[in-house]
DNA sequence: AACATGACGTATT
DNA sequence: TAATACGCCATGT
């Protein structure tokens, strides 16, 4: 058979990252580090990124919800990516400082709220 | 094969 | 908090 595998294939572990990425609750957020370590892909934070890239535009992803490790977003400040991530995230009710932060351990205690009450 | 680049992370100052 | 340096990993040139 012609093996055209080999050109413009996704990487295999593009489709374990955007499974992660899916699985993230509204209203909450991760680290790109965090995304690779419950992909089983410790260290690889970039490859997690060059994911996020390839998105398909017909796959809905919350990419929204991954911010940098120090919780801020990783779009330049000035960009439209930085301001459309700003927006999705206000919409779900996170808090964003202007100058694109997320504090990260309230991010989790609003997942807690929801398993707080039975 | 060497070098640059990037939606990153951690340690240090 | 911010700036810097270095580590890490896949891609593109």
């Amino acid at each position: 058979m012609g093996d055209d595998s080999s050109r413009s294939a996704v990487p295999a572990t593009f489709p374990r990252i955007w499974a992660v990425i899916a699985a993230i609750p509204a209203g909450t957020v991760l680290s790109y580090g965090e995304v690779a370590r419950r992909a089983g892909l410790p260290r690889r934070a970039r490859l997690v990124a060059q994911a996020l890239r390839a998105v398909p535009d017909a796959m809905p992803l919350p990419w929204h919800r991954v911010l940098r490790s120090d919780g801020r977003i990783a779009f330049p400040a000035d960009s439209l990516g930085f301001r459309e991530q700003c927006n999705r995230l206000r919409s779900e009710g996170v808090e964003v400082s202007a100058t694109g932060r997320v504090r990260l351990a309230a991010a989790a205690m609003s997942l807690d709220e929801l398993l707080w009450r039975p």
